[in-house]
DNA sequence: AAAACGCCTTGATCTCGGTCAAGGGGCGAA
DNA sequence: TTCGCCCCTTGACCGAGATCAAGGCGTTTT
């Protein structure tokens, strides 16, 4: 048992976080009532479209939010251009670097995306008073370091082909955590561009591994952006 | 001012704790005398040489450690073998992943190394009890996750030149960041094959992008370990 | 309906970094 | 001292992925 997760009467917490993800699995499963009802009253719900930017990297940090649906990126550039995306995060991931004055990071709507956003301050003091709250978001980045350093190992070592498999492992087991069966139905949030930044690959190469991976009949590509994975097993061998 | 700073007469704290650099600069610097008194009672001082193996992937988590003097590599390996290593920690870096059972990474000691250890329930005690140092570690793990994500940029987006170069340029930085002027003069803590384990490349390839920026007159190489950077900023240059 | 645009796929060719191979140089063992 | 080992360097060649180029398809504009 988790001794900091508060048992809270859904009458007792502010309508718009009783049936809000982050409230369950994110940050504000470690908030009691009154803590959750001070909170709300700073908390703002906000929609992006797909390529909105939400914070942009070397520029002070006004805000911290959790993402409540859809996918962000972060990225990094290089001055002549070249792009990385250094991270993705979904629901319920909490966004932004907590106490540090400027984004380290680019962050943009992968998708169509809806932010619950907290002013800086707001959230600052609540984290001062509440030591299991900073523990939540330890934990969190904790996940992101590892994460991190789970795709240096993909990009740094692993063929073009393995690459691509790994990210549509990565994308079928966040998008679709469902079925216990190997069978995964999704979208991809993001364009064949957006996965070659994250590759570290060109679009070409992208294109040519995934027409691969249909070819091996890996994945089931409709349209566009439609995948379906009949057997993850058989993708995450092709992961390396 | 940073509250959490304990002004510590250095008659009550203990003797191996008096010139750590830990203490100023690293965790225990949020620690109070009776803190520091008490944790001193179960930490310990071991020395491991190069190579050494201190912590393996999936293995459970038994101690914590300070790193007093050398660099440790972080590495993961994928099932046929490949390796990378996906950071390097210097003195007085902390090493563990708080609260976690197992190691998500394996620790190996990269020159000669000595380590301050602290068994995992003791340290674990302190953070429940003392906000301030989940704190101090929570800002190291952001600037690992900075650092991870920088690194990402170089893996995935870089040339093998400028690789290399960026590589000399974070042991430049980390290794001697005295002199203000653009100088540099250290030795390697990594061979050959731990430099292309971290960039991503081959032993041949590290080799002759070395022996190129040798010839550049961008590096002074003397031996195999022993490197001299003329000047800081024309190594930047390279790093892209 | 046609044109124009954005995004993606596929093909042809090139190149950077990997692979294979030979040899140098320092250091410990005999 | 000499041998053998380990680590590194250098050269020759090769191939995975980048670059250059053409065209397809769906959506928006006119």
């Amino acid at each position: 048992m988790d001794a900091s997760r508060k048992d809270i009467h859904n009458s007792d917490i502010p309508v718009l976080c009783q049936s809000c993800e982050a409230r369950h699995k994110g940050m504000c499963g470690v908030l009691d009532a009154s803590e959750l009802t001070a909170l709300a009253r700073s908390t703002r719900m906000v929609r992006h479209e797909a390529g909105a930017e939400l914070a942009a990297e070397s520029m002070p940090v006004e805000s911290y939010a959790n993402v409540m649906r859809g996918v962000v990126k972060l990225s990094k550039v290089l001055e002549d251009g070249r792009q990385q995306i250094v991270g993705l995060q979904f629901a319920p991931d909490f966004l932004g670097r907590l106490f540090s004055k400027e984004n380290a990071v680019t962050a943009e709507a992968a998708s169509d995306v809806d932010l619950c956003r907290v002013p800086k301050p707001a959230l600052e003091r609540l984290v001062q008073e509440n030591p299991a709250l900073e523990h939540r978001l330890m934990e969190q980045t904790l996940r992101e370091l590892d994460d991190a350093r789970e795709w240096m190992v993909t990009l740094g070592r692993k063929t073009a082909a393995e690459k691509v498999a790994s990210f549509l492992y990565l994308i079928a087991t966040q998008l679709d955590p469902t079925a216990a069966g190997g069978r995964r139905v999704f979208d991809l949030p993001l364009t064949r561009t957006d996965i070659a930044d994250f590759l570290g690959l060109t679009i070409e190469t992208v294109s040519r591994q995934l027409s691969k991976l249909r070819a091996d009949r890996v994945v089931i590509i409709s349209g566009i952006r439609h995948v379906e994975i009949p057997d993850l097993a058989a993708l995450k061998r092709r992961c390396g």
